[in-house]
DNA sequence: CTAATTCGAGAGCAGTGCTCTTGACAGGTC
DNA sequence: GACCTGTCAAGAGCACTGCTCTCGAATTAG
């Protein structure tokens, strides 16, 4: 069985180099990624990539599967990197390391939060780790409220309707939250997502040269919204 | 001049036809239109279209920029159907008003606000309408600050160079616009943008099964955020 | 009526994803 | 060593794309 882990073996770098190439070209060329281009730069027939991917599709949900496993793992170890209790350090470390990992990976980033493709469906496979970075800065507001850091704000301006269904989702993933609480971490999580969409696809422009501070205090002003203390 | 006004209006209608089938066209087939399938539709040579439209970025262009205008005078008009000192109510029909039109023009709206296609970059022309939504939004916190319906927020949250490039933005934008508070007035065009997006593209799925109630209370989180009164 | 302009159609080029067939190579078996 | 068997790369080919160019027809202007 030697040769035939010889042969798987040879087989796994193929396509770990194709996905290495495919990630520099999306740099490069954005969301239209070219296969025969692809094959181009490995030196082989386009055809022969077809050994190792079913379709271009394929390889894209490969990518974009790796891309947010990438920005999950980043997110949690920025927040597990800082003590339990400082629950705004661990607030700004998340929120910046999905900043920073968007500002590495701006492709990649386009790829998993822009506009979607048409004919493509994303898989079951990629709404769990999808899940992860929100899932980490609601963690964060739970932890207060168990250390009692934190006081969850008033229910009463919650629609009973919503009321309902962040029961629902808080019974599933965040037994014990109350619904105010999550809709503010969920609003914690849309502004994130905004403002790094906003400063990579350059609605923002030159008008702010101190991004990295304009993003801190809009950070911070969501931190106060949810109930971190000082 | 009957003559050639009446070839001038033939042409006119041909663009507008042109326009109206793409159109059709981004609904279902998004961001990769097909000049040529947009002429078979028309059942004129695809060569044809080119004596109208340059090329397919043009084309691309062109619809990107009415439908720009189209979103900003849909805010617009929303606002301005409000009387004048009900801040909450503009803030609401405001942001209710670009959802509306987000959800009836999804194809569009991905075209203007999602990931930005590699190799084309937007022209001067879509840098005012683009900042006419969250303008309004500013607006409605400037009148506020005007009538003494809405006390500032403190600046001392604001660290300097923030202080500095959002004084710089509100110098040339909206005159005598604390920047403590155009920060937060940003931050609600970012939460509304965000809000949209994640509904449109799929994030928030069936989990939030009254999305209309749920996106009024996160855009009241915001009117609370800027100041605006109940 | 003639000359100039505008327009549509067709052919053609280079590129794309993808399929199918062909031939070369390595693995294990007799 | 000879012989299958599975794996792989390459090439040809299909249908599609954006775009250019040329040619003939129609329309406008003088």
């Amino acid at each position: 069985m030697v040769a035939n882990s010889l042969r798987a073996r040879v087989r796994a770098e193929m396509i770990d180099e194709i996905k290495a190439v495919a990630r520099r070209h999306l740099a490069t060329d954005g969301a239209n990624l070219s296969l025969r281009a692809v094959a181009r730069d490995l030196g082989m027939a386009s055809s022969a990539i077809y050994r190792y991917f079913p379709s271009r599709d394929d390889l894209l949900t490969t990518l974009i599967l790796e891309a947010y496993v990438a920005l999950g793992d980043a997110v949690e170890a920025a927040d597990a990197a800082v003590d339990r209790d400082d629950l705004r350090g661990r607030w700004f470390a998340s929120c910046r390391a999905a900043r920073a990992w968007a500002l590495a990976n701006t492709a990649e980033y386009a790829l998993l939060y822009g506009s979607p493709v048409p004919g493509y469906t994303a898989p079951d496979d990629t709404i769990e780790p999808a899940a992860r970075p929100p899932m980490t800065l609601i963690g964060i507001a739970r932890d207060g409220l168990a250390t009692g850091q934190l006081t969850p704000p008033p229910a009463a301006d919650l629609p009973q309707p919503v009321q309902d269904d962040l029961a629902d989702i808080a019974a599933s993933l965040a037994p014990g939250m109350p619904a105010a609480l999550l809709a503010r971490g969920m609003a914690g999580w849309t502004q994130l997502f905004g403002l790094i969409s906003f400063e990579l696809f350059g609605r923002i422009k030159g008008a702010l040269p101190h991004r990295d501070d304009y993003f801190d205090h809009q950070i911070a002003l969501m931190a106060d919204l949810v109930g971190l203390p000082r």
